[in-house]
Parts: structure tokens; C-alpha cells; sequence
DNA sequence: CCAAAAGTGTTGGTCTTACACCCATGC
DNA sequence: GCATGGGTGTAAGACCAACACTTTTGG
């Protein structure tokens, strides 16, 4: 049997590719799942929408260049953040080649200020299950992005980023309802996520305008980077 | 609220970092599932075993790069390929920064010839739940494909890149049985597999040594790269 | 006729889904 | 007292695990 050996690679003439990330970066707001978006200034795609995202430095891994682009962008510190998937066919830029790892970032939308940063001409919260056309391959991103936060939101307590410490299982059932899309049975809901055990039920009531529920918490509110590794 | 600005990238001073992937390649050996191991000739790590791989090509995809790594160690092509994490943590190796993307591969046995290359000093099977202490962080990129390959055992088709085209349900039952590494009822076995609907069963039999067996085929050969996207 | 693998069904337990009524409060 | 969301149980069906005997062949 025969086989070629490697053919040319970046290490000689050619240079590197560049290495960045990209995170989509959810919050809930308006009642709704959303994405951030910044407007990208120059280049093929200038005028498209875009993840934020950025060249991972010299000294970081490639997690801290996720978490601090979430910082840049948000102001928001330790969100939850999960690698997705790396993007590198070599036209996905036709600027430069750049190998791009995707991330999934989950902030509490009252911790947010936005910083627009001069790099892009624009910043903003898009409706996660109706985003413009996006640039780069960032369409598929935003695919995948949504499939897993949908899919661990069954089996995780990846929910606590995005909720205050103390809430009713009412308000929990919302983020979920909102986040997958549908609405859910209340019955069912409540000894489904009971049963999960991530939850414990405080001794204090939230009295609203009607009848008080009781005030859960995560017992948990850690796993930052989930470490799939 | 005050946010710094990005560090010190790859894009100016420093050059980038380099681009490689790893590949976890399986394949059923001995009755066992055996990953193909090189052993490092040079660096820090020199004589230690880690997975093969190599830079990415100038105009190479990640994919294709992949690929292009599990031809040139084992002649196969079109072995099922996945993407399974990307590890970039500034110190995983200490000579140069690089950026490594793993795959998993399944090739089947009697489709291989190694080539052990000459950037290597050996190379070799090795026992999939038995390897020994890996250069670089190959020890967790080992165990994360591990896991990776029995969950998705439970719910694809990939064995189909271990085995021949048409096999028995006892040879079904046997692969799986391997890689899960424990026994499983061959009656519940076959109703679940049947029951997933990616088998066919052809109008022949094997004749062995015993009772003439029904042959299967899987209804789909391909997939050859999972659309994570 | 014996050894060895092939082939097949049923039962009990668990999990999931669908569904309806009463309760505590604010206004 | 009524509107609003909070709180709870049960029954039917789906799914899963455990389990034993008969069949077909080669030697």
C-alpha cells in the first residue's frame, strides 16, 4: 500500500494560522432567549453581524480568551462557559485563515453593561431562535449553540447562570419554557426537577401579588467550565 | 463599570501559535479495542507514547487534516471521523504553543498497514483501557474518546467502520460487548439494536461451525464525518 | 447424541406523560 | 368574592431489565 507523505504546512514558508475564538454569549431578557451580537467593521463581511470574538493571546489558554471576551463585551466575570465545537476550513475568513473555537457563555442579564469596544461598529441583543444572517460560518454556530444550551438544560444545572440566588420553581419553569421554546407541564416540571436533586428549598417565601411560593436555590452554583475532559 | 482591554496576541511581536490535530484512532484487535500509539522522538517528551498527529496544512481543513493523519499512519481512508475537544492550554507543550484539535477515528483492522514514518520512533497498538502515561495532555484526550465512543455506541451507527459489511448479530453483539467492556443480554440486545432500525437483514446465512446465522448489513455506510453542525 | 451458538417472549418494575382540583393571597 | 398563580396525586402507557427454553447445525 502507498501513501503520500504530509504535503506543505504551515510551520515552513507559510506562517500560522491565527487562533481565536468565538462565543455566543446568552442572556435572558425581554421574556426572551438572547444572543449578543456586535456589527463587524471591516473586511468581507463588514456590515454583517457577527458573535464577538477575538485572537486568543499569547499566554492564555483558550478558555481565558473566551472568558475574557465575554468580559470585554459584558463586564460580566466567571459566567458560565463551555467549549462548543472549532471551525477551520481554511475559506471560512477570506481574509486570513483563521482557526476559530466556538463557545458558549450564559449570563445574568442585570450583571450586563455593554462595551461596544472600537473593534465593531455596533453591539446588540438579538432573539436567539431568530438571528439575521450572520458572518462567517456563524450561522452554523449559532445552530450548535442552541442545540446544546437546549440539550444540557435536561440534564445540568446550567440554569443558575442566568438566575438571581433565590427563586420560585414558577420563575424556573419560565427560563426553561423560554429557552426551549415550548411551555411545559407544571405538574410534571416541578417533580422532574425536584427529583434531579441540583435544588434545595429555602425556608422563606416570596410574597407577590398573590399567593407566596417558596424560594429554591441551587446547591450548587459552580461549574464555570464544564469540564468535559 | 471598568473592563481592560485585550492583551498582548499572537497577531503582532509573538507570531501565532501553531495548529495540530490529534487523532485517537480504534480499531478492533486481539478481541479487544485497541488506539494506535506513536512514540515521540524528539522534545521534552521524547520516548513517551501519544496519539498521532500533526500541523494543519496551509490549505488543509481540520477535517481533512485528520483525515490526512489517519492515511498516512494506517493506509485507511474514509475511516469515520469526529472532532471531540480543542486543547490550548499555553504550557500542554512546552517547546512551542500549539493548539491541538482531537479526533476520534474507528478504522476497521483488516483495512490497516502502519506506517510509523519517520518523525516517529515506533508506533503500535495498544489497549484501549490500558494505555500507558501519554506525552503532552493525551492522557485526557484518551479518556475523553473513550467516553465518547460508548455513548455514541448507544445511539449511531459507527460500527460499522470496525466491521466487515455483513456480520452476524453475534458479531454485533460481540463488538459491542468489547468496547463497552462488559457483557450485555443477547436477548435485549437484539431487540434494541433491531430496534433502532439501522440494520437489514439479508436473505443469506453464515454457515460456521454451528447453527447457520442470519447476516445483517447496516442500512447506512456513511457518516463518515458527524455534522455536529 | 452431544456441544455450541442461534433464536425467541413474558413479566415486573420503573419512568414518563397526561390530566383536575384545592389553596393562599391581594385587590 | 374573585382572579391569579401556588401547590399536589394518580392512572395509563412506554420503556427497560431480568430471565429459560427450544432449534439447528457439525462432528
Amino acid at each position: 500500500m502507498s501513501r503520500v507523505e504530509s504535503p506543505r504546512r504551515f510551520s515552513d514558508s507559510q506562517g500560522h494560522p491565527w487562533v481565536a475564538v468565538d462565543v455566543v454569549i446568552y442572556t435572558l431578557g425581554r421574556g426572551r432567549l438572547e444572543c449578543l451580537l456586535v456589527q463587524v467593521k471591516e473586511g468581507p463581511f463588514a456590515g454583517k453581524w457577527a458573535f464577538p470574538g477575538g485572537l486568543v493571546g499569547a499566554e492564555e489558554s483558550l478558555d481565558q480568551a473566551a472568558e475574557r471576551e465575554v468580559y470585554e463585551r459584558t463586564g460580566v466575570k466567571n459566567s458560565y462557559l463551555e467549549q462548543l465545537y472549532t471551525f477551520g476550513k481554511p475559506e471560512r475568513d477570506p481574509a486570513t485563515r483563521v482557526v476559530s473555537v466556538s463557545y458558549l457563555a450564559l449570563v445574568a442579564h442585570r450583571e450586563v453593561s455593554l462595551n461596544p469596544a472600537s473593534k465593531y461598529a455596533d453591539i446588540g441583543w438579538f432573539p436567539a431562535n431568530r438571528l439575521p444572517r450572520l458572518a462567517y460560518d456563524h450561522d452554523q454556530v449559532g445552530r450548535l449553540a442552541l442545540r446544546r444550551i437546549r440539550s444540557k438544560l435536561q440534564y445540568t444545572n446550567i440554569v443558575y447562570s442566568l438566575l438571581p440566588s433565590e427563586f420560585t420553581l414558577g420563575e424556573l419553569q419560565e427560563v426553561y419554557e423560554t429557552i426551549l421554546h415550548r411551555s411545559l407541564d407544571r405538574r410534571n416540571f416541578r417533580k422532574k426537577i425536584l427529583a434531579l436533586g441540583l435544588l434545595k428549598r429555602l425556608p422563606k417565601k416570596r410574597r407577590g401579588t398573590h399567593r407566596p411560593a417558596s424560594l429554591y436555590a441551587f446547591m450548587k452554583r459552580r461549574q464555570m467550565i464544564i469540564e468535559m475532559v
